[in-house]
DNA sequence: GCAAAAGTGTTTGATATACACCCATGC
DNA sequence: GCATGGGTGTATATCAAACACTTTTGC
């Protein structure tokens, strides 16, 4: 007796809360039957078809809500035999995927009564054991930011400085050095100055920058090479 | 039509070659049937039972090879269609786990024609896509030395500090200084002196040492609480 | 000029590295 | 004593953090 296979998908993206206030959120889907019916749960579906997991994970994203990501990565999967009980249920192993939005693509997704953008760091009781997932990946989010450039993720193909860093104290929660922010962003090489700044605003303008395209956000070593997953 | 469902595990351990020499190995198991007949592949098998992830990975690494091992995590899910392919074969997801065992366990270990001890970095070509598979063990194995304790996973209770810099050495493949290492590891609290020294060499005795065991070799966040995989 | 945010400079402490030196043991 | 590896000390470079300062814009 196989259990059965499921791909679901952490999705972050930073947008305004009901104040207004730039938050890290995660789109999440009503249950629509038991068990844990009327619960928030990841986005997720079976494995099906022919493909391989990272393009069952970026399907099953836009199917479930409407969202291209910009940054995708498989985080973890998880298989505990009591995590889908309730009743005798039939035994699923999640393979979780976790995903960056920007905020213009976050904008454009669906919202219904049955998907809905919620905090990540204040979570309800969600469905199965979606809360332990949530709060992995948030833990691989935050340790990622550190060493990798996976903040770009959620920004648009130009930003300033102070935008990047913004990404930053959001997903870490507290406030950055904005001259030491600078120097490590500038000594990693991870952005370049296209030469346009923002004018408008009552204070001096700031640069543009664009981040390496031809580079990867995260270096995930030999599985760097594309299509071997 | 669900693919099938299978747990392979990477074994690291530390074991003499033919010139004697310490050297990072790896047990594989011959193929006895089609695909890949002949070929070596990781030691795995069907997920079946009631058992969790990690249960289901501990058990069928006892079962193929006899090892217990003093370290397991979990590493990464494969399932890219054409990597069972060959012929007309059914898909394969394999959840795969890496294991770090102690040299002592591992010279307990089973070996036969079929079960054989391969150094980790000249490997033939492999079954499947297992080449990929340890090359992304290693590469995580080398990167978690440097920030974990996981190098206590090769050695016994008691080690001297000689022996733990011998495990960082042959794994990183490069020499480190001696005092310097002894500091670093030192300062990071990780090991603990027993007091007992090791007498009958021909120069200065070494103390020993131990490593908490009330702490778990890896920071892995929010699943480190057990049982919640 | 003033407010506001961009951008630069400087000082300090912690950490990594290289390398020289002393210590305890068996022979 | 001498060889051998264990163990300690010290100088230097590199990096992170804290914080003061200058620059450019709109009003």
């Amino acid at each position: 007796m196989q259990p059965n296979l499921a791909i679901s998908t952490v999705i972050f993206a930073l947008r305004p809360d009901e104040n207004g206030r730039n938050t890290l959120m995660i789109p999440l889907v009503k249950r629509i039957r038991e068990p844990h019916l009327g619960k928030w749960a990841l986005p997720g579906g079976p494995l099906v078809g022919n493909e391989s997991l990272d393009e069952a994970a970026a399907r099953n994203l836009r199917e479930t809500t409407g969202l291209t990501p910009r940054y995708l990565e498989q985080l973890y999967s998880f298989g505990a035999p009591e995590r889908s009980a309730g009743a005798a249920a039939e035994r699923v192993v999640s393979i979780v995927y976790w995903a960056l939005v920007g905020t213009d693509e976050a904008d454009r997704a669906v919202e219904s009564e049955n998907v809905h953008w919620l905090a990540a760091d204040c979570l309800p009781e969600l469905a199965f054991d979606h809360n332990l997932i949530v709060e992995y990946a948030l833990w691989r989010l935050r340790a990622k930011l550190n060493y990798s450039r996976v903040a770009h993720g959620f920004l648009g193909e130009e930003f300033t400085l102070a935008q990047l860093r913004e990404v930053y104290e959001i997903v870490l929660g507290r406030p950055l050095d904005k001259g030491n922010f600078r120097r490590s962003v500038e000594a990693s090489g991870a952005i370049i100055p296209t030469g346009r700044v923002v004018a408008g605003a009552s204070n001096r303008p700031p640069a543009l920058y664009t981040y390496d395209k031809t580079r990867s956000l995260a270096d995930r070593g030999p599985l760097n090479k594309p299509s071997d997953y």
